[in-house]
DNA sequence: AGCACGCCGACT
DNA sequence: GTCGGCGTGCTC
């Protein structure tokens, strides 16, 4: 018998179910395949996964047997099927939930309505095919039927005589499109299969994203600066010795990272063992996968959205079926059925987006480390300015710390220049521009050079600030940012839910000049236009870059100088590399340290670190300029001299002093409801259920109403739980999502997140 | 999610 | 009397 997980998500139903194996599809039926089942009464269709098979029987009743079984072989395998349990109990997500963000969403099951009104699951997993063509008779037996043709049948002649030809060279089969100088028509193979000299035989092939990169030359492996060999040194024997240790590689921009990963890849790679690294999404550009392919070519796979489904689908059966030793891919990578994996990379480990924002909450370094575990293999973390958790895990010794101070062309990082904001007298005509940035990019562009332009969206008119003295309001007891609230005009900590009207004079200066805060790319293009009749300006935003390849478009069309300003948002900081930008300048360094949000200062550190280093990479001397209406802030002063281990420092500090992580873990809970009122009796009474559960040590923020209350007419409460040893809240929190999801037809909706890195 | 069972109001 | 409202429980 099999145990099934359907696809029906709910809490009631997220176990096994025990099926019997009809003796026909006793040879198909094996953990990790896809089978259609029916479920409850009326035997209505769904998709469920096998787990296991097995002959104890849980369930005492009668069995029904499997219906369907929707692949030849399993799409999970063992360790998959393991992780993929593992996440469900740590993210507090369905069981189907997890093993269906493991697949690509070419094998997610689909209901299709027939035409007789019932309902099936449908495999949209669909493979490409070519036809070829595949000689069925000799040689002169061809030239027999050439004789017998018709003179005016011209194209069956020819046919039939490369039929001849092809005949005696191997009988090899042709890709009937391609298939030779006089290639044919449709209509005349079809012909020629109807009369029986060949076979129309249609052959898998995978719709390769990269394949242009496969045929470029091989680059080779860089003699190791002598930091590099340092971190290798560490690095390879715990790649030999079979080592589930973590590292965190800390080097700055510049320094050589990617060069370690490859040669530590081309390591595994020696010992025969395959590899697995993740680099954020929004860092996946060509370059980066050109970088990768030339050193491994073919034997790399690529994973990421910007692949169409069949593209992905394809990269991912290759994998599967072990035809790929080099994986590169964004967060969803982090399940590729990769096997006999001897290292695992993340680049960029601090980026927000290797957490998922919905269903399964996963984070990805967490999923890494429990490969890593499964496989006996080491987890190569890097970045410039790691995540306070990393690095407090390094401080520790929990990681192994690998430093990279200096970059690789020994060259200096830029000098960055902080403009102080309250000062710049800013009018309708200079927008948001100070005359020190303006001036910096006409210099650029009297001597033909390229800028960047970064404007910070996040948190787009979200907070107030003192436009005279940089005052942002904050929360008198979380020390978090306030949040503005237009409908009730007033100012509300996300937290504790501390709500106070909106200031009219700045309570720290006095000052009228009191706003909030937010501009757009498309209101500073217009005003670069004004500014700058003469600069052709890129704009690089979520709308310009939605469409497929849109993104490569706008980097591609930069690179070959066809723009001399690049103006974009968080996106540009990331893995661009552009040899005549001599200029970066950030437009609004403040409005992430507005966010409520313990992270801001470290988001913000981050930003600026990161987009400094895109400034004169090559020969010429780079320059950032930096507008912020804090040059005092310690987050933006450590930043303008590139020192992330001084900043590391002031703020454990803080976190230690307002008890947040790394120093204590965090919890997130969500309720939505169309009706407010219902809504809110629900959070209450969780946080009721929940403070008799948890120990003096633990705080409790909230309940709070989200930050945004009404979204698509649901109403949103949240509860965040501040601990450092709770034992009992597993499996409090399991109890109450049971209780609460019983509630949830009657319009409930709860979210759990571990860990959340958003608290909006 | 979907479907059945079951216990209360207002209708041919 | 019964048709049907949707609260509650169950699905191998």
């Amino acid at each position: 018998m099999a145990k099934v997980v359907v696809d029906v998500p709910t809490m009631q139903t997220n176990q096994p179910y025990d099926y019997a194996i009809p003796a026909p599809l006793a040879d198909n039926v094996v953990p990790g395949v896809r089978v259609v089942v029916g479920f409850g009464k009326g035997d209505r269709e769904v998709m469920g996964v096998v787990v296991d098979t097995t002959d104890q029987q849980d369930f005492d009743g009668k069995l029904k047997p499997i219906m369907r079984v929707l692949d030849d072989h399993p799409i999970l395998d063992k360790e998959l099927l393991a992780l993929s349990r593992w996440m469900a109990d740590d993210t507090f997500a369905f069981w189907i939930t997890c093993l269906q963000a493991m697949l690509p969403s070419a094998l997610h099951a689909d209901t299709k309505w027939l035409a007789n009104g019932a309902k099936t699951v449908v495999n949209r997993g669909r493979v490409a095919t070519e036809d070829f063509i595949v000689p069925l008779l000799k040689h002169d037996e061809y030239l027999t039927l050439v004789d017998q043709q018709r003179t005016n049948a011209k194209r069956r002649i020819t046919l039939l005589q490369a039929l001849a030809q092809w005949s005696t060279d191997g009988a090899e089969p042709r890709l009937l499109s391609v298939a030779g100088p006089d290639s044919f028509d449709r209509t005349t193979v079809k012909a020629g299969q109807s009369q029986g000299w060949l076979r129309i035989e249609p052959r898998e092939f995978y719709r390769r994203p990269y394949a242009n990169l496969d045929a470029q030359a091989r680059t080779h492996a860089l003699t190791p600066t002598a930091q590099q060999q340092r971190a290798l040194d560490a690095l390879l024997p715990a790649i030999d010795g079979h080592k589930d240790q973590t590292f965190l590689l800390e080097g700055v921009t510049g320094s050589g990272k990617t060069e370690v990963y490859l040669q530590a890849i081309a390591a595994t790679l020696a010992q025969g063992r395959n590899a697995l690294m993740l680099i954020p999404e929004i860092a996946l550009t060509p370059q980066m996968v050109r970088n990768v392919k030339g050193r491994f070519g073919a034997d790399v796979a690529v994973l990421h959205s910007a692949l169409s489904d069949g593209e992905r689908f394809d990269e991912w059966r290759r994998i599967e079926r072990g035809e790929a030793r080099v994986v590169v891919g964004a967060r969803s990578a982090a399940f590729a059925p990769l096997t006999n994996i001897g290292l695992f990379i993340m680049d960029e480990e601090h980026e927000t987006s290797y957490k998922q924002d919905d269903s399964p909450r996963y984070h990805a370094r967490d999923v890494l480390q429990w490969r890593g575990a499964y496989h006996h293999a080491p987890v190569l973390l890097g970045s410039a300015t790691p995540s306070l958790e990393s690095r407090a895990r390094a401080a520790k010794g929990v990681y192994t710390h690998l430093l990279m101070p200096e970059r690789a062309n020994q060259k200096p990082l830029p000098p960055v220049q902080i403009v102080d904001m309250r000062a710049a007298q800013l009018d309708s005509v200079s927008g948001d521009f100070s005359n020190e940035l303006l001036n910096a990019l006409q210099e650029r562009l009297d001597r033909g050079e390229q800028s960047v332009l970064m404007l910070n969206r996040r948190g787009f008119s979200s907070f107030v600030m003192c436009r005279e003295c940089g005052y942002v309001a904050k929360c008198p007891n979380c020390d978090i940012s306030l949040t503005l609230h237009m409908d009730s005009h007033t100012l509300r900590c996300h937290y504790c839910g501390h709500e106070e009207p909106v200031p009219t004079v700045c309570p720290s200066c006095g000052s009228k000049r009191i706003r909030y805060y937010g501009t757009g790319t498309e209101k500073v293009e217009q005003s670069l236009h004004k500014l700058l009749p003469n600069a052709r300006v890129l704009r690089m935003d979520v709308d310009t870059t939605r469409r497929k390849g849109g993104h490569a478009k706008i980097l591609k069309a930069f690179g070959q100088h066809e723009a001399d300003i690049l103006l974009g948002t968080q996106m540009i900081a990331k893995g661009l590399d552009f040899p005549d930008v001599t200029l970066v300048g950030v437009i609004n360094a403040d409005t992430a340290l507005g966010l409520p949000d313990f992270r801001a200062s470290e988001r913000t550190f981050q930003l600026l670190t990161q987009v400094s280093g895109r400034a004169g990479r090559a020969d010429k001397a780079g320059a950032v300029v930096v507008q912020t209406y804090n040059p005092d802030h310690y987050a933006i002063q450590l930043a303008q001299h590139h020192d992330y281990e001084h900043f590391f420092v002031t703020e454990m500090g803080i976190r230690h002093q307002s008890g947040y992580p790394p120093y204590y873990f965090t919890f997130k809970l969500t309720v939505s409801h169309p009706e407010d009122r219902q809504a809110a009796k629900a959070i209450y009474h969780l946080a009721d259920e929940l403070k008799h559960s948890l120990s003096d040590q633990a705080v409790m923020l909230g309940p709070t109403r989200g930050a945004i209350a009404r979204l698509k007419r649901r109403y949103y409460y949240q509860i965040v739980i501040k601990y450092k040893n709770e034992p009992q809240l597993h499996a409090t929190l399991e109890r109450l999502l049971t209780e609460t999801q019983v509630g949830s037809r009657n319009g409930f909706q709860v979210a759990f997140d571990r860990e959340p890195l958003s608290f909006v």
